[in-house]
DNA sequence: TATTGTTATACTCTATAACTATA
DNA sequence: TATAGTTATAGAGTATAACAATA
């Protein structure tokens, strides 16, 4: 069965994974808004949820403590009342970076037993299975 | 980065996993809790906790509800009066049979787009990254 | 001393109901 | 009426400490 074969290697690079996150504190959710805010601007609580498979209950915490660390800010929103936009700030910024550059590492160690040829083709099999 | 689609493919398919047990009633840990026994024969709790990896107090409840259910049986220990030989029932065995019958299928539909020669291929660098 | 099974407990992740302010 | 953010809360899954019985 495929599935035993793909938790199984999953549970290892999601391992891995977390390991390079310690240091840095940063749990997988934190990792994932603070990539998405890098990349983007104008962004919501309500359009992160959406993106992450998180519930809006959920993820009060995790933006309220970004915030208190000093990573992300809140600024109204003009266009909408009801929403803030998030923003990523300097110290965000040079966090995400530095998580990302640790992340790919840990990433190529948890898989370097694969050739480059078996990795690209490792993904493109994979992106048929989620992604049709 | 591999992970990052290794972790999606692994959510298709741990979700095809879990809906084709529902009927069935059995989580990812009662599934392989029985699997074992239905092939192992003498298996304690410990035995179990440290192949499944799971904690010992989490694994009472577990069993305590396997048993009321008729799957499994507690039989004592001749050698080990501390630990307690666990039984798979006739009952036991049917579901078990039942659900990797339909645990199978459920894989095979998760995975249908890819051909049997990507199949082998992929569990055989799956492996690779989590047995080395 | 070490191990097995167990209880109690706590922490994280995930989920739902219901509220307010705004659209 | 629908949506965004929020609070409260409940349920899984997972973790540690500590105990009695046995090795």
């Amino acid at each position: 069965m495929l599935g035993y074969h793909l938790r199984r290697a999953s549970l290892v690079t999601t391992g891995s994974f977390m390991d390079s996150m310690v240091e840095l504190e940063l749990r997988p959710v934190d990792f994932s808004v603070l990539n998405l805010l890098l990349t983007n601007t104008g962004v919501t609580s309500r359009q992160l949820c959406r993106a992450l498979n998180v519930l809006p209950p959920n993820m009060v915490a995790v933006i309220n403590a970004l915030e208190k660390r000093g990573v992300l800010t809140r600024h109204q929103n003009a266009r909408d009342k009801r929403s803030e936009i998030l923003q990523i700030t300097a110290s965000g910024k040079k966090l995400i970076l530095q998580a990302l550059q640790q992340a790919i590492a840990s990433d190529q160690a948890a898989t370097a037993k694969l050739t480059a040829r078996e990795r690209a083709s490792l993904a493109r099999m994979l992106k048929k299975i989620y992604a049709g």
